[in-house]
DNA sequence: CTTTATCCGGAGCACTTGCTCCTGTTAAAA
DNA sequence: TTTTAACAGGAGCAAGTGCTCCGGATAAAG
């Protein structure tokens, strides 16, 4: 092969020219003033606002990102593969599984707290499961579920599912009280952690849409 | 005072007309539509939406409703009120606490799945706790959680304010899974229902805010 | 340096949505 | 029945928002 095609995109027939430096400067400033936006307003914010944040034109931006979504898509991706990330490094420190467990939990949540447009994302990615991203978490979540269950530390019959919901769920506590009583939804985060250890009087009600 | 006055409007001094027949025909069909509407979109439909489904014109509805908001939360009132009312029915018909506790839970999120504009406004709620309703739901939960604690059920500390956060947390789950897969957001329920019972080996840490 | 393909940026378009205005209509008083 | 004040209803206005267009600027090739 030679090298002469080797830094370009192989797929084009046609030669491409390497980007030019500022393009590449704007398309890093948008991402990072879009991040900023997003997280602190959420999806539905105007896009002039992130132009004018970024220092850059309409044009320049719709060149980048033909459509907003494309843009809070790569965000997303972006900022959603970081959280997840940093929620699975918490849970792995702990030898206990279900410390592991109540780690991810505070680590995800207290992440979450600060960016609108996870929360949002995550919500809606339910209805959408096939999404990116949401994927990996389930694989997080699913490891430390059977960690816990192998060591008959989580109640019976709790499903990845169950702790999956749950984290959406909290999250949303996460945003109502974070910015005047964070305390709040750290007791409620207890209360549900407390529910999913064994022991309890009744199982819980199955669930049929998960074979088992 | 004489009987002339007696119907209309006391303190205004002006003599006012009885409404005409069509207007008040029309004012309910209005309210009927909006809350069809706000019950399955949310507060963010289009006006023109509740007028077409109404069979009333544009000036007609502001007449009855100077801004949107007159009418969404003229309809809120309304169903909030009934929502929450018969989520406390159906609680003081168990003599036990705790299973007072349980079904309210379980009443008010089954009424809560199929209107949106009521999970909104209940999450919008929390950072405008003024706004009438929240303090009527407020009561009931108050009333269930000292009854709970005084017969020794609930967990020692708990709130009002972690009932209602619990709930709002929930309704956002409801929300997610009622119409695919109804049995989730129920076992999330029971999870966290057990982790109100007492008995765990961990008090629930404080919240500065409530004093106690 | 010159050339030119690429890029920049904001004015402006298309559409949505909350809300108003105005003309013809109708219920209720005289 | 006649009169008249209230009402009905849709066209239209103003503001917001996703997205496009095109003249001017500029980085990279020759």
């Amino acid at each position: 092969m030679l090298d002469l095609m080797a830094e370009a995109e192989p797929l084009n027939p046609a030669r491409r020219r390497a980007p030019r430096a500022d393009a590449v400067r704007n398309r890093e400033a948008i991402v990072e003033a879009a991040a900023e936006v997003l997280a602190e307003q959420g999806a539905a914010v105007d896009v002039r606002e992130i132009a004018r944040r970024s220092g850059v034109g309409m044009g320049t931006l719709y060149r980048h990102f033909p459509k907003k979504e494309d843009l809070v898509r790569t965000v997303l991706r972006r900022d959603f593969s970081q959280w997840a990330e940093s929620a699975r490094l918490a849970a792995v420190d702990a030898e206990d599984p279900w410390a592991a467990l109540a780690d991810f939990y505070q680590q995800a949540l207290t992440g979450y707290a600060r960016h609108r447009a996870i929360v949002e994302n995550l919500a809606l990615t339910w209805a959408e499961p096939d999404l990116e991203g949401i994927q990996q978490l389930r694989r997080v979540i699913e490891r430390l579920c059977a960690r816990a269950t192998a060591a008959g530390l989580l109640r019976p019959g709790v499903t990845t599912d169950d702790l999956l919901l749950l984290l959406i769920s909290l999250g949303h506590a996460v945003q109502l009280t974070d910015e005047c009583r964070p305390h709040l939804w750290t007791r409620l985060l207890h209360i549900s952690l407390d529910g999913l250890r064994p022991g309890h009087r009744a199982p819980l009600p199955a669930d049929p849409d998960q074979p088992r």
